[in-house]
Order: C-alpha cells, then structure tokens, then sequence
DNA sequence: ATTCTTCTTTACAACGCTGTCAAGCCGGAA
DNA sequence: TTCCGGCTTGACAGCGTTGTAAAGAAGAAT
C-alpha cells in the first residue's frame, strides 16, 4: 500500500505538497511547480498510489458516502432499477460512495439495527426507499438518527422523492375522457391489499379523481384474492385480463387506465386474442417508466422516470446537507404523456 | 459527536479503557472492574456514542467492508434478490457493510473506473456479480487491483462461486428420462443470443448431455427472434409456449425441461388452456430458486437457492482474505431435486 | 535591482481510534 | 500475611490524511 508520506519522500518533498498536488488544489501557474507537480504524478502512479478513503473522512470530518437503506422488496421490480441507476449516475458525478443497507421489515423492528448499519458508517446522509408503508415508528426512528435523510417513493410532508402518480393517473384518464371516453376502467389487477402502497394508492385516487370531475362512476378491477406478487409476474393476471373482455361489447369498458405495465400486457393480449382491436375497441394507457414497444406497437403511457427520480434523491440530500439538515420541500417527479398507438378516440362519440 | 475521549474524561479513566469495555476485550471477572464497565456503558449510552467507523479503519488497518460490483443488469430478476439476501445475512453475522459500485459496460471500459470505485475505499475485498460474459480484458483489471476479488454467477478457475446449472439441468433431464420421457424438450424462450450468458449456457448443456447419453437427440425450443429481455415478461413467451403445444399429440414433446420460471408458467398455462393435463399429457421441470406455487400445483424444479450463493461468496471471500490471496477452488451451488406435481411416467410407459 | 503580489511549500497539529507493552491492580493460593 | 498469576489500565505512538498558518519562492511590476 503506498502512502502520501512514501511518494514525499521519493520527490523529497511534503507529505502536504503531494497531497495538494494530487487533489488539484494548485494552481500550478509557474513553470517550475507545475513541472514538480507532474513529476509528483508520475512518482504517485509508478508506485500505483491510491488515496485511503477511510483516512480522509477521518482527516476531513466528510465520509464521502451515503447511505442507502431499502428493503429488500423492491429490488425485485424493474422500477427500482431505474431508480438505482440514478442515483448512481448522480452519485458518481460527485465522486460519492454508496453504502447499503438491506433492511426488512424484521430488522427494521430491531431496535439499534439502523444506526448501528449506516450511523456508525458516519455516512455523510442517508436515502430511504422503503417503498411500502413506512411505520411512523419506523420513521421516527430514522429521523433520530439526526442524518440527513431523503426518503423516496413516498409522499411525506417534507424531504421526498416521489413519482406524481396522482397526477400522472388523473391526467391519463383525463386524456381518455377527452377523447369521448366515458366507460373507463383502472386495471390493479394485484389486488386490493395493495391499495396500502403510495403509488397504487395514489394512482388510483388520481383515477378517481379525474373520474369524479367528469361526473362518472369509477371502475375498478382488482384481484379479490390476488396471487403471491412475488411469485407472480404480469403472465398470471391474463385470466383476469380474460374476465374483463369476455364481457359482452356493450358492457365492457371502451378503456382501460393501467397501473402498470404488467396490467396492460395481458389485457392486450387477450384483446388480440378475442379480436378487440386496440385501439379500435379498446384504448389501453398506463404508468411506465419507460416507453413499451409490444411487438409492433407503442403502448400509450405516462411516463415518469425512475432514473430522473434517483438523481433527484442524491441532489435534495446534496441541498439538505448544505443547508445544515433543514426540511426540504416534497419533490415530485413530474410525468409526460408519451401518446402512443393503443389510444383512440371513443367509436360513440 | 461523541468520541472516545469525552466518555473517558466524564468517567475519569482513558480513552483505551473505554475502547476496550465498549469491545469486549476485557473478560470482566472482577466485580470492581465490572462495575466500571458497565459505567462506562451507561455514559457511553447517555452520551450517544457511536464509533466512527473511518476512524476504526485507519487504525487498525482493516475497513471493515466488502465492495460489490455489479452490473444493473442483473438487478431487474429476481435471482439477484436471493444473492443479495444471502450477502446481506452473511455480511451482517460478520459486522461489515457493503459499498456498492454499479458497473456497466460502459464503465468497465473506463480505464481506472474500477480502482476509483472501490480500491480507493480499501474495501477488504470484492465480490463481482457481472452476469453477463465478463471480457477477459475486464476481469483482469479487476484482477489486476491485487484486492481478493470472488466472482459470482459465473465459472472460473478459481475464484468464483456459480450454481451448479448444468448438474441441475442434466439431473432434471435424467429425471424425466427416468420416468420413460424420450420426447424430452429443453424450453428457454428468451432466444439463441442468450446463450453466451453463463447460466443459460450451462442448462443448456447439461440437457444436452443427458440426452446425448441417452442415445436421444435434443430438441431446443428457444425463439428465433426473442422480444427484449428487459421489457418482456413471461408474458410475451406465451406465444411459443402455444406454438409449442398446438403441435399434434405425436409430435410434440411429452416433457419439458425449462429453463425457469418465466419459461415454465407459460406452457402450464397454454396446457390448461389446451386441455393437455399437466402430468398426465406433459411433464413440466425447471430450474428455479426457490419452490413455486402456481395456483393449486407445486411446480415440480431443481432448486439452487440464490441466497445460498450469496453466502457462499462472502465465505469464500474471508477465506481468501485469511490466506491471503490465495486462489480457491471454484464452488457451485448444489441443487436439490423438488418433486412437485407437474411430473409423471410417459404414458407410454 | 528592488519591491510587491501571488502561489506554493512547510511544519505542526489534529481527526478518532487501536496496538503495544509496561505498570498496576486484584483475588486467591500458599 | 505474602506472593503469584492473570487481568485491567495507562501512556504513548501511530494509522494516512487534511486544515492551518506562517514561511518561502517565483514571477511581475516598479
């Protein structure tokens, strides 16, 4: 291992000289310390030196890292992927470290496990995407720890990243009743219990919403006795995408409002398997991360992209840092409509 | 911020008195200097000290932490969740955190990406989950940082720790052949490019294998022109699993083996749909990670549990931080056979 | 040549903790 | 009571780096 002290010595020089010379904080105008200053480089890469990152947090009193807390549920979605490549993109842009933290709800309940997981890592802030329902204990709890902390997919009063479900769901359905639909239905097809989540919860009370302005009676269709989520990827909502089509024309909605791309997947293919065109028949949206190319179509989405969530996470907690921990304002992600072939306008109108 | 040294002062004893209460080292047999101890605890308690965990590194020269490289590929399935579980529990029963550095190719690339991610942080040592075919170039700079490094998800010779896919899959195979299965399918609908990816590669050899000692020939069920990957559920696999299974009794296999999950559900669900009874027409197996419960059927695998693997890393990780360095022998995962109910004698029998 | 300005370099201490080893203490055995 | 062994405590230095403030050097301006 090779120390600032070792390069010194070889260039016979400071331990301090070689230490500003490595973080760039000379200027190096003058001809004669610049020529030093390269060959300190030099000396440096020949003995393949690297900073030791554990000194200097304790030399600066700044760790250089933060904290990242999740459970270990949403990894298994491709929504946190998304998610995570923000916050890495953001993170190393700022030359940061990332420390994580697997926490279940099991650990969470053990009391000291969070401080003893990242406190004691000094970690400069900490960034919670514990997307289910956050027990207020929970959450007390963290916000003792006295970090600075960013909680993200969720909808807090202060110091949140969120994605605008509500208003990304009300302005989707929004653009189904503009186009003279008036037979909408949301798809959630996971089933009720997970009304408990923000994102389900907010989606379908933007649905909701923007169906109660227009004076109609919302549609829901949920599972009743939903299958394992873990166990069940978008394949097994098909019967439940069958059960709605199957219903005579007259019946069945003219379109249907997704949660996700899971929901809109088995609908469209049972569409085309029963012969209702899309969009023709049936004018399908939902809430993606990212566009959705079925095979020769694009499916109508709001977008809102995880990734941008991530990079907004690291940026709020940069400004709560610099501003010595004080709350800052809930941010939501804001979506965009991606008009794309599974919508058109009501046959009726 | 507490340190050391306020508790020692407000317990009128020294800084190392106090370090080593609060590590255990002293056996504490006499009564007055438990007392002391526990003391010294109650201020440490009432003061809120934690240890700061940069300055322990610098000290005693270890940090205390494995780093983790992984691509963000493997973090959208649901594999990498187990891995990530087994890690988690492995690295917490040894009191070290984990800092993770996401890679993609692009990055790799990046000449001294790798040594600013995670050597600079003097991680003890290294795991790497890159999935995908590692560029021997890539693994060699990764190699080239003289930090123990332990390979996941892929087979080496040395060095790594990988599911023992192929053994799996050969078993599965036998098994089926064992019931009097001739017209034995391998299904892996993700397509032919996948193949270069380890795991796939290994299934698909040990099928090959049982088979070829058979006396039997292959049949590959794999689809020619695959959707993405990352966007494609299960879902979209239906179709094969339907192309599959439309074929006259005759000519279409009586078992398949699968490559997992999202392979397998689909052609139970084509069956159903058929009314092609799941064992009695089809005998259905896969390789998965932890059992699977469709609705009302226990889907008959070989299970390598994913968790397992993380685990074993992190063992094998210590072990060659303890020998320092040197090679260890690669590890698979065992499997274990899981008889469900989706398997059953040929008929022909 | 001299003075001034602007960097650069140095020396020193500090960050919080641990390793070492000698000194001190204590309880039990003689 | 005395001595011994084992454990605890204390003093000190050191880990590799950075902050500080003062000293030094180099070039520009006079």
């Amino acid at each position: 291992m090779t120390t600032l002290s070792q390069i010194a010595r070889e260039a016979g020089v400071t331990e301090m000289t070689v230490s500003n010379v490595l973080n760039g904080k000379n200027k190096e105008n003058r001809p004669s310390s610049l020529k030093r200053g390269s060959e300190i480089r030099t000396i440096a890469a020949r003995l393949g030196y690297r900073p030791n990152a554990a000194a200097r947090a304790v030399a600066s009193g700044k760790f250089g890292a933060y904290g990242l807390l999740i459970s270990n549920e949403p990894m298994r979605g491709t929504v946190f992927s998304g998610t995570w490549r923000g916050l890495f993109t953001a993170l190393d842009a700022r030359g940061l470290r990332l420390v994580v933290g697997d926490v279940d709800a099991t650990r969470f309940a053990e009391k000291g496990y969070v401080p003893r997981l990242l406190s004691e890592w000094s970690v400069d802030g900490l960034i919670v995407n514990y997307t289910s329902d956050i027990p207020d204990t929970v959450r007390e709890r963290i916000v003792a720890e006295r970090l600075p902390t960013v909680f993200t997919n969720i909808c807090l009063d202060a110091d949140c990243v969120y994605p605008d479900d509500e208003g990304a769901a009300r302005q989707a359905t929004e653009y189904l009743l503009s186009l003279g639909h008036t037979r909408i239905a949301y798809a959630d097809f996971l089933g009720d219990h997970l009304f408990a989540h923000y994102s389900h919860l907010a989606r379908r009370a933007g649905y909701e919403a923007a169906m109660r302005n227009a004076g109609l009676a919302p549609r829901l269709l949920t599972a009743p006795d939903p299958p394992d989520p873990a166990a069940a990827p978008s394949f097994l909502r098909l019967p439940l995408a069958a059960a709605v089509l199957d219903k005579p024309a007259n019946e069945r909605p003219t379109s249907i409002f997704t949660y996700g791309i899971h929901d809109t997947l088995p609908l469209l293919y049972a569409a085309a398997a029963r012969g209702i065109r899309v969009p023709g028949d049936l004018s399908l949206i939902g809430v993606y991360d990212e566009p959705v190319e079925y095979p020769g179509v694009r499916v109508s989405a709001m977008l809102i992209p995880s990734v941008a969530l991530g990079e907004t996470a690291v940026a709020m907690l940069d400004r709560k840092i610099a501003s010595g921990g004080s709350p800052q304002a809930p941010c939501a992600i804001p979506f965009r409509l991606d008009i794309g072939d599974t919508c058109a306008p009501s046959r009726s109108l």
